[in-house]
DNA sequence: ATGTCTTTTGTTGAAAATCAACATTACGTT
DNA sequence: AACGTAATGTTGATTTTCAACAAAAGACAT
């Protein structure tokens, strides 16, 4: 039996080959401060459970060259799924989060969970088949939902766009049909850990935006994905902003972010100023989007005072949070440079200089695919903690007894 | 030698019985899963750095009653410093936080570094030799100082109100007198800290504001300290309200929430506006203090109204942290419940049903302690941690060789 | 008071985990 | 092909941890 005890489990050597550099064994020793025998017991199990993998042997110093070893990025298979209001996006990916396949589907979240979920079953399925994978082999679904989640239970909590799924045991749900671990949480928590991942992988402290229908953050500090006493952190769509005054919001309360910069909002602003683009009136996101790319001078004001609006919010989150990026998705975002430039505009001007010195506003870089990424980088997380690699040891252990 | 390697150090079993609550071998095995063997000879390390001592038995279940151990709150001592603009607290405590002894002083922190650690040198002596204790005995020093602070390091980063302390290495010059490890904070982050210990020990989500001459906060989320990415986090003085305009603050901006709803400012509105409280005119933060304690209409009406202001603030970050409590003190706090109620108007009244439907907001508990109490904690929370005791057994084990 | 029952405690040998030393192998260099 | 260097495989020693047993200490009933 190995060492129930010790702290240095297998599962804590893997820690260390985590970040998916090869390694020798002489480099372990050195920063476990383990013996070279203990080290090839530990690697000896890791192997058998396929998490890594001997790599070419590296160069030699003067004498016989070192084996290596490296995560095998192959060893297991990750389900990434971001749902939205009306589109479903689902990729398979390895354990570094490559993208091994992907689809994505018209998908109205209001169906109700057992309709989009029993889609997501079966695309995983069909997924898995295309690749000649095993459902064994699926060992974590990471799940993006468009609205409030209690992560730790996985259940939605009062969603205002997702009716029927309110407190829906969703991994209760999908567990009925594939056994792997299934995380879930809001979908710009999840666009927030896919950039930090996928753009800035150092940074402790960064906020992101998304700006498209709605208007949301995930917020990372201390490296840690800050999820508030409710699970809302980072819900910045209803701070009333100065400009905002009279502008009724579907909430209920007047003069929200959203109700002054979010797509329905420029859209219908545009409409009621009678712009029109390619001869069709302005009317939903996409529209606004197009015109501002094209070049329509309205198109670009509204988009620029959105930025404007945003960074009115920003602002004081960068006083309270004091990041280091602020990165900035959803479509509005890619309709040029205009919101980044309002933001920009307002943030630099009314923060303080020592918070603003080693600043960075910009756009996200994981782009759309960042709910995928991030979705796929949670479900990681937990797949290759110590808990779950200590449980497949001790599975191991039990199985060769 | 005693494990080296094991995550279940002395130190690690130590963490169990930090919360001061006796415990029987029995339970430690229980809970840890190690052989009672084994814990006893965890057990006889930590009643050898005297960190635990025996306590009287529990009562007996039937058969002969358990020894139980407990933490030795005297063990070892800690010095908690508070460094205000003009004046300075200090208390000896034990390793609960108690406070044994305590001092204050008129104190400018503007004097510099060596004046005032100098004199918190000469007063942490003397009130050692006051308690009869030994200066080995002192194991860490918790410094909160009025300005932001790179708590890595201990050296502050651009204070605006500590002329010649700008990048000073406090640890470094106190250890030169003393060899206890030295902490050092921004003094707000060390009141969130005394706050959240003092008065809300499970709330992991939590926001401290002081109101006094300044205002600024200090965020607990997810059960840490937020720092943020320069140090600056929670430093909220400075945001612009809406009703700000064109007042212009000492920082150079105008409409910060510091100019409008800080001591000074409501002072001098007062002033300006002819008020006068028992014949004086009111020059200062204390004259507003004592005239909304005693009724004065136009007093309250003013603290009232920076309740209103900061609340302003606080309803975007009760959207962007989604806290469960928020606590606010300093001396504007505590002048009556006005500037609570004027928080409270706002906040509930602006913020998402959702945030705020489990959200307390209530006056600093800890009141004028939070610092001296927050100091300590930082201290004892690095004295007592894993990394800390661990050093103490290895020191311990190569004496006895 | 005495004896029995229950539970904790002290002790000791066994088992497991880890280390340290030695011989062996593989590669680069001359 | 011989030599030096560094990694690898193997084995016995050492340390750490466990598990079992006997002894001790109180509670309770007689």
């Amino acid at each position: 039996m190995q060492n129930k005890f010790t702290g240095f489990s297998s599962a804590t050597l893997f820690q260390l080959l985590r970040d998916g550099q090869p390694r020798t064994k002489a480099e372990l020793v050195k920063i476990t401060g383990l013996a070279r025998s203990t080290i090839q017991l530990r690697i000896d199990t890791l192997l058998e459970l396929d998490l890594i993998a001997p790599v070419n042997d590296a160069v030699s110093t003067g004498g016989r060259p070192s084996a290596q070893v490296a995560l095998n990025p192959k060893a297991r298979v990750i389900a990434a799924v971001d749902f939205g209001a009306s589109q479903a996006s689902l990729a398979l990916t390895d354990l570094t989060g490559e993208i091994l396949g992907r689809t994505s589907s018209r998908m109205i979240i209001a169906d109700g969970p057992e309709t989009c979920l029993g889609w997501m079953v079966r695309t995983i399925r069909s997924e898995l088949a295309a690749l000649h994978l095993k459902e064994a082999d699926l060992i974590a679904i990471g799940i993006g939902l468009p609205g409030p989640v209690e992560h730790s239970t996985g259940r939605p909590s009062n969603p205002p766009i997702m009716p029927g799924w309110d407190d829906f045991d969703v991994p209760g749900f999908v567990n009925h049909h594939l056994k792997a671990t299934v995380l879930v949480d809001n979908d710009v928590n999840i666009m927030a850990l896919g950039e930090q991942k996928f753009a800035w992988p150092d940074i402790e402290n960064i906020i992101f935006l998304k700006a498209s229908t709605g208007i949301g953050s995930g917020i990372i500090s201390s490296g840690v994905l800050q999820r508030g006493a409710e699970g809302i952190a980072g819900d910045i769509g209803h701070v009333q902003i100065a400009r905002g005054d009279n502008v009724p919001c579907r909430c209920g309360n007047s003069g929200c972010l959203e109700a002054m910069a979010a797509g329905p909002a420029l859209a219908q602003r545009l409409s009621l100023a009678g712009i029109e683009f390619n001869g069709n009136r302005i009317t939903v996101l996409s529209d606004v989007v197009a015109a501002t790319k094209a070049g329509e001078l309205a198109a670009i004001q509204a988009v620029r005072q959105a930025g404007r609006d945003i960074g009115e919010v920003l602002t004081t989150c960068v006083s309270v949070l004091n990041p280091s990026v602020i990165s900035i998705g959803g479509s509005l975002a890619f309709a040029g440079e205009h919101l980044l430039a309002g933001v920009r505009e307002v943030v630099y001007s009314r923060s303080m200089p020592l918070a603003t010195e080693h600043l960075t506003i910009a756009q996200s870089r994981a782009g759309l695919d960042a709910g995928i990424i991030g979705a796929s980088v949670m479900a990681i997380d937990y797949a290759l903690s110590t808990a779950s690699i200590d449980a497949m040891a001790a599975a191991l252990e039990s199985a060769n007894t």
